[in-house]
DNA sequence: GTCTATAATTTGATAGAC
DNA sequence: GTCTATCAAATTATAGAC
């Protein structure tokens, strides 16, 4: 699973882990030096500054959670089953990664020029012109109801992201626990897509 | 519109700007000073230090956020109808304070321990349990469709916050400028409850 | 109450030995 | 490459004059 031993990766390792926990302002050059087991010089040795290091773990996180939005925006397949291929699909992914997207909106929250450029720089562009136009056919055809389709992609990625960038707050209003919780979000991969197909489906 | 001008005031408008923006670890006392037009020692002298400064606004934020949640969740009214009522208050409510939920997600995740204690000590505390056997009942009744009410809810949350939570997120996706973003917004107050009524109107 | 000056502490970054 | 020791800057907090 894990890539090389080496120390660099040991390092990147262990600031992905403490940046995606603290934030870039909240995190520690020595937290991350005792997280990945070696010295603080060490760091700079490898990565320079502090404010490099984070650029690098930001880049990556935007890589894994930003490609992944075109699987409903670029695929191939009617509307109904690419959201539902998404929603399965990206739930199950933030289960793995449950604290990337809060990291990556407060982050862009601090620095919006900072992601818009990483999203520039992206190879596989999230895009909605094309899903926009492929609702409007299938509503034109009578497959969905009318819908505004830049709405309906802010439903689907609100029904699927929001609770994971929620979860301390939902978790407190709904007095759950941990495990609990992630039983929620299992169920949501199936809750979602039938949720949005009862809302739009003709 | 705005309290007294009295120097505690003045901090306390200044330090809820800054901290918002900001958060606890990046806010400096000193933006907060100079936001407020004073002196750094001028806030150690209202308010000790700035643990505890955030802890008044971190608390007021919190107080402004989540009574709110009971109009969902406790008012008496047919479930759609308080969802409708909800949706189009709360974002009206966020197009004026669109940085508040981020910064209180943000800071529970930093820290989920301080909002449980926050929302012990609401006087108004959202409780979701009156709402769940309302929609159970409503269920029952044949007026709406089966539905888990727990995940009803999260809808309706995640369909009326995230879209301010994830702002910068889906600015840079969309190539959204501020205003059209938040026409986008207004057009939401309508479009979520219809959506939701969509799904779950028998 | 408000200010200036300064202390005390934290923290990112570097020098230099090994 | 890796460590210890240390610097320099930033930042919270306080002392003391007015």
């Amino acid at each position: 699973m894990k890539k090389d031993n080496t120390t660099e990766q040991k390092i990147k390792e262990a600031a992905k882990k403490v940046f995606i926990k603290k934030g870039l302002a909240g995190a520690r050059m020595q937290d991350i030096a005792d997280q990945a087991g070696i010295n603080k010089a060490l760091l700079h040795y490898y990565f320079r500054s502090k404010e490099k290091l984070f650029e690098i773990i930001f880049d990556e996180s935007v890589q894994v959670l930003m490609p992944q939005l075109n699987s409903i925006l670029e695929k191939d397949a009617p509307v109904l089953e690419k959201i539902k291929g998404f929603a399965t699909f990206y739930i199950d992914n933030l289960l793995q990664n449950p604290h990337m997207p809060l990291f990556v909106i407060h982050e862009a929250s601090q620095n919006p020029q900072r992601l818009v450029r990483k999203i520039r720089a992206l190879k596989s562009k999230p895009e909605p012109a094309v899903f926009i136009k492929q609702v409007q056919q299938e509503i034109a055809a009578g497959v969905l109801k009318p819908v505004d389709p830049m709405h309906l992609f802010i439903h689907v990625v609100s029904l699927c992201i929001f609770p994971f960038v929620a979860r301390p707050m939902l978790k407190a209003i709904a007095h759950m626990d941990d495990r609990t919780f992630a039983m929620l979000m299992e169920q949501r991969k199936k809750e979602v897509p039938l949720f949005i197909e009862a809302a739009v489906r003709r």
